[in-house]
RNA sequence: GGGCCGUUAGCUCAGCUGGCAGAGCACCGCCCUUUUAAGGCGGGUGCCGUUGGUUCGAAUCCAACACGGCUCACCA
């Protein structure tokens, strides 16, 4: 490595003995290389003769093979690879010597004609040579390509130059942020940034990440939910509102897990869950039809359609229809503390009945659930932010969506009664006391802003990342995040 | 955190029951004016993850450690 870093170090200063500048500050394009190949890429040899059309393109090197007195190349400019072709007799002396300095990897400019090769293949017949910039590195072994996941996230640029599905799965989740930002837009939603850094850590059970304000001396975490603010907006007359952002929790990693994650939340005043679903249904088949060409998301050689209207399942008739305990054994909190005890003895017991009760949700129903489901309803034990369900009051109006068994939306009618509001989050102190980590704090503020009146409201939250893999047919969340969090090395 | 697997050249990997460190690509030198996994001739560039142990002798066997991968458990 550091042999080559000097051998290509030696090259650069042999080009600056040349006279040309080895970091020049820009280079005129006439076009990129898609441009090129779609305005010629079907035109006849001797029609391109005829054309005789001068471009300035560049890009880095991917292949070099020197011939003598000719020399081939492939140029690739982010998007596509395009062949030069550099001839001794067309270009200067001092050209044709900067080619003989050149590496994989750099980066050149070319002034020249297309036209296409014996072969067929469109290429760039120099005229003008331009060097851009060195690459004391060579690029991953062309055979085999770079495989070594460390170093494709790691160093994620070189996953770039070479893993064209890579691009792919990066221009598709940019291309669903938009179309996710225009569907909000399109229905009047205003687009809001709340803040990361919160003295009180909330809107979802997690465990936060801590840091430091130095000139006011006090710790903030980093957000594991922006929702008591955006439900803040809502009672300053916001009517619906969404944010695209980060949340932090400092959880484990895992194919579906990154400590850090992209999520879309949106609120929309005087509508419920149900209409919160209806909404959650439109946009993701707004989505799929701009996304998936056949409209189905590909998971593990599966076909999974998106075609609302999605099933819609009550928490505990799921989960008693998958565990095979009955709905008000269920309820009963010893009768589910004994059933835990006697199938998953080797686990540790969870720390309240709400726990209990998502634990063996999670055992029993969540990976079931690969078609998209709404699983509904959820227990008020572990919905401290969502209102009663107006049918049975240990339930709540609360959804998830289920797809591929991952949960990728999460939303409720919003509780809006602060006294109410103050008694849920009582009760998680309370949790909280009995060792529930996970429990959410007494966030003052917020019982302010809702005693202020906040009318009647839903709001929901999407994983973006894991909405991300299923668009793109990813089978980590890794892949869909541009620098996933890794050990750090040395 | 538990279980399994791995670590040999820049990359991808061979290297058997212990006996001189290997291949392809990359790289370096030379030749080559339509090549494309270009080709031809020549060149091996190495702390065999680390530290101990067994042995006349260790890349190879044993132990510990480090790093990485897969997987299970938890969080979206």
């Amino acid at each position: 490595m550091e042999e080559q870093f000097g051998v290509r170090l030696e090259k650069l200063k042999k080009l600056e003995a040349l006279g040309l500048d080895g970091y020049p500050y820009r280079f005129e394009r006439t076009a990129d290389f898609a441009e090129i190949i779609g305005r010629y890429g079907d035109r006849g040899a001797e029609e391109l003769k005829q054309a005789d059309a001068g471009v300035a393109c560049a890009g880095r090197i991917v292949a070099l093979r020197l011939m003598g007195k000719s020399v081939f190349m492939h140029l690739f400019d982010g998007q596509e690879r395009l062949q030069v072709y550099v001839r001794k007799e067309m270009v200067t002396e001092r050209d044709f010597a900067v080619v003989g300095l050149l590496d994989i990897g750099d980066i050149i400019g070319v002034k020249g004609t297309v036209f296409k090769t014996r072969t067929g293949e469109l290429t760039i017949l120099v005229r003008e040579l331009a060097f851009l910039a060195k690459s004391y590195h060579p690029l991953p072994e062309k055979w085999h390509g770079l495989q070594d996941k460390e170093m494709r996230f790691r160093q994620r640029y070189l996953d770039l130059i070479v893993n064209a599905d890579t691009r792919e799965i990066f221009r598709k989740r940019s291309k669903l942020i938009q179309k996710l930002r225009s569907f909000f837009h399109e229905r009047g939603y205003v687009e809001v940034e709340t803040p990361m850094m919160h003295p009180i850590p909330g809107g979802a059970a997690a465990r936060p990440f801590v840091t430091h304000h130095n000139a006011l001396d006090i710790d903030l975490y980093l957000r594991i939910a922006p929702e008591l603010y955006l439900k803040r907006l809502l009672v300053g007359g916001m009517e619906k509102v969404f944010e695209i952002n980060r949340n932090f929790r400092n959880e484990g990693i895992s194919l579906m897990h990154n400590p850090e994650f992209t999520m879309v939340e949106f609120y929309e005043l005087y509508s419920d869950f149900n209409d919160c679903m209806d909404l959650v249904e439109r946009l993701l088949l707004d989505l799929s039809r701009e996304l998936l060409p056949d409209g189905a998301i590909r998971w593990q050689e599966r076909a999974i359609p998106v075609a609302p209207p999605f099933p819609r399942v009550k928490f505990m008739e799921a989960l008693a229809a998958k565990s095979g305990v009955a709905q008000e054994q269920l309820w009963d909190e010893e009768a589910v503390a004994g059933h835990i005890r006697g199938h998953f003895p080797e686990e540790p017991a969870p720390p309240t009945f709400g726990k209990m009760l998502e634990f063996l949700f999670d055992r029993y129903v969540e990976k079931t659930l690969v078609d998209p489901t709404f699983v509904t309803h959820y227990p008020k034990a572990i919905s401290p932010l969502s209102k009663a369900s107006r049918a049975d009051a240990r339930e709540t109006e609360r959804f998830e969506l289920f797809i591929a068994g991952m949960e990728i939306a999460n939303g409720f009618s919003e509780l809006n009664d602060p006294l109410e509001q103050r008694r849920r989050f009582e009760a998680q102190v309370r949790d909280r006391e009995r060792g529930d980590e996970e429990a959410q704090r007494v966030d003052n503020g917020f019982l302010l802003a809702l005693e202020h009146g906040m009318g009647p409201a839903a709001g929901c939250g999407i994983g973006i990342d894991r909405l991300v893999m299923l668009f793109s047919g990813a089978a980590t969340i890794k892949e869909v995040i541009l620098f996933p969090l890794l050990r750090p090395r040395e």
